[in-house]
RNA sequence: GCGCCCAUAGCUCAGCUGGAUAGAGUGACGGACUACGAAUCCGUAGGUCGCAGGUUCGAAUCCUGCUGGGCGCACCA
């Protein structure tokens, strides 16, 4: 309806409202409903002379108008309606492609919006305050947090942040798995560690936590215990281990994750579905509607029923749920505690995993559009190129932490995100260090400190730059000035796209095609010089390109630096 | 054996959910600071998008088969 309103600074929306109004003009004239145009694409050209903007509805639409493309584009540039007055002249091309060639002043608002918006250039409002859940590393508090969580805690914290920026309501959750075998485990490996330090001979077993946490943990135990677990019966040694044990770990992996810039709105403990039935209920809930049966002593839920290759174990022959059964009652609560979105990021070794829980989310009666999973590959670690070894099944691994400690929060999360979540990454320790172009943060916040550095030299120089003034920007008519322009307005779409398809990739692949222009231009042009109208211009462009680089950063969670 | 993911420049990866002539970074080689930050820039080189079919105006992208790699296939979590 409003487009002008509701698309104010963000060409590209303006422009599909636009093709969108047109296409419907023209539906109605064939008696058609005036409908079904939601996805159209808009994409920009690779080749200059294929304009600043393109679309293929001519052609995607040729079967439903029943007319050939180059005629139904013909169609759509006479009734074409363009309010903000931003397109200079439109032009069928090829196959029936429609090619947008917009005015130097659509360019210019660009800039002025950016200035103007400053930090809330490319949020928008379009989830609505949507209220979605993303709950991401929830690993076992059996251990410290490695490299291959820190990945996944940077993928779900950015898709958290990219949905915030794009108005929804979100919140961060971790789920604690507190009540499995694992922590039976961990609390057994803590008693056998307690034992040896009072000179008992054990046998360790290997499918134990080996780390020597465990080791430290049974140190602090002793010391602030003394020898009680030696008496003890060792069911309730291993309980009381467990739950210190875990507690002390939990509390660690918050510090960790805290350290690496992550806050969480809930940690939800998975005893707590326990306590108040939330597994039974879920299960009983499947009995009514017929989704289980019994074999062989357990209890089946008919999850082939539902799109999975095989049943699934609800309830063991002994009486004891499964995580499974619990993971059912934990999705159905998040969605009765009212999200209307839900994002859950796991480790790709879990895929396997992904078809039985939508199984069950339909079976529960929710829609499995609303339960998103994102996976997320492993992590090998380099030094120098060469594998850094790592063995979970000896307790040697590189934490999260050392990563952190090492090659610092920013450098880590930069480059957790250099990569699509779905593939494997190679984490080089010595690169993630290295003060140069290698290192793909730098070559970003390098840029921002120079503009930063620029604004202080003209500071010093005694320029005085008002703000409020309107200025010429016609005097930006070199091709790289016009290129950063057209960047710059791509961006509320690329924060758009990161939201929509849960992909914080595209974030940094946009700050380097940004950046490496800028820095081209940098090079080749003064910005602070004696032509005081192209100086003021430039300032402009400049100022944009800094604010927008600051924003993104933000988004992905890392310092935009004003000196480095 | 079954299922999922991947295969794009020497290497590591993008490619905007089917668009027009395939893109970065890195490695290699050669250049640029007496002017706002050289953590930068410029140039050269590099491709049968794993293979074979199919779908259509049009395929790196979709469907099938094959080859090769990763991961899953518990009354574990």
């Amino acid at each position: 309806m409003d487009a002008q309103r509701r698309t104010e600074g963000v060409i590209d929306e303006y422009l599909v409202e636009c093709i969108k109004k047109s296409l419907s003009d023209i539906a109605r004239e064939k008696s058609l409903k005036p409908e079904g145009f939601r996805d159209i694409t808009l994409e920009i050209p690779k080749i200059e002379d294929h304009g600043d903007y393109a679309t293929n509805v001519a052609m995607v639409f040729a079967g439903l108008f029943k007319e050939a493309p180059r005629k139904i584009a013909d169609r759509l540039i006479a009734c074409f309606s363009d309010p903000r007055n931003l397109v200079d002249k439109i032009e069928v091309a090829g196959p029936g492609f429609i090619n947008f060639f917009l005015r130097d002043e659509a360019w210019y608002d660009v800039l002025r919006v950016i200035i103007n918006k400053a930090d809330k250039y490319g949020t928008s409002n379009w989830g609505y305050k949507k209220r979605v859940q993303v709950e991401f590393v929830s690993a076992n508090p059996t251990g410290p947090l490695h490299v291959g969580h820190g990945r996944g805690a940077v993928v779900g914290d950015v898709i958290a942040r990219a949905l915030e920026a794009t108005g929804h309501s979100v919140e961060r959750e971790y789920y604690i798995n507190d009540a499995g075998r694992q922590m039976e485990i961990l609390g057994h490996s803590i008693l056998l560690r307690y034992y040896e330090l009072f000179g008992k001979n054990v046998d360790f077993p290997a499918d134990y936590y080996q780390g020597d946490y465990i080791v430290d943990i049974a140190k602090e135990v002793k010391e602030k215990r003394g020898d009680r677990y030696l008496q003890m019966e060792e069911a309730e040694a291993v309980a009381d281990l467990a739950k210190y044990g875990g507690q002390k770990i939990l509390d660690g992996i918050r510090c960790d994750l805290a350290d690496f810039g992550i806050e969480y709105n809930c940690w939800f403990s998975e005893k707590s579905l326990f306590e108040k039935s939330a597994v039974n209920k879920t299960i009983e809930e499947l009995k009514e509607k017929g989704f289980v049966y019994e074999k062989e002593g357990a209890l089946w839920f008919r999850s082939s029923d539902f799109g999975d290759e095989k049943d699934r174990v609800v309830v063991r022959s002994n009486g004891a749920f499964t995580y499974f059964a619990s993971d059912l009652a934990y999705h159905r609560d998040k969605f009765e505690r009212g999200f209307k979105q839900v994002i859950d990021v796991w480790g790709a070794d879990h895929h396997g995993y992904v078809p039985r829980v939508m199984a069950g989310m339909k079976a529960l009666g929710f829609d499995e559009k609303d339960l998103q999973v994102v996976l997320v590959q492993l992590v090998s670690l380099l030094r120098s190129g060469e594998p850094v070894a790592m063995s979970t099944r000896k307790g040697e691994f590189v934490t999260l932490r050392e990563v952190m400690d090492e090659v610092g929060k920013d450098a880590a999360r930069y480059i957790f995100l250099t990569r699509r979540s779905d593939s494997h990454l190679d984490f080089d320790l010595e690169l993630a260090k290295e003060k140069s172009s290698d290192n793909p943060l730098y070559y970003v916040q390098y840029a921002h400190a120079r503009i930063c550095s620029l604004f202080r030299v003209a500071k010093e120089e005694g320029i005085e730059i008002d703000w409020s003034e309107d200025v010429d920007l016609s005097v930006l008519e070199q091709p790289q000035e016009k290129k950063m322009m057209k960047i710059l307005a791509q961006y509320p779409s690329v924060v758009n796209n990161c939201a929509k398809f849960l992909e914080p990739h595209r974030l940094p692949y946009y700050l380097n095609d940004l950046v490496s222009v800028f820095h081209s231009y940098y090079n080749k042009n003064r910005i602070i010089s004696d032509n005081e109208p192209l100086m003021k211009a430039r300032f402009r462009l400049v100022k944009a390109i800094q604010t927008v680089i600051k924003n993104a950063l933000g988004i992905l969670g890392v310092e935009a630096p004003e000196k480095m």
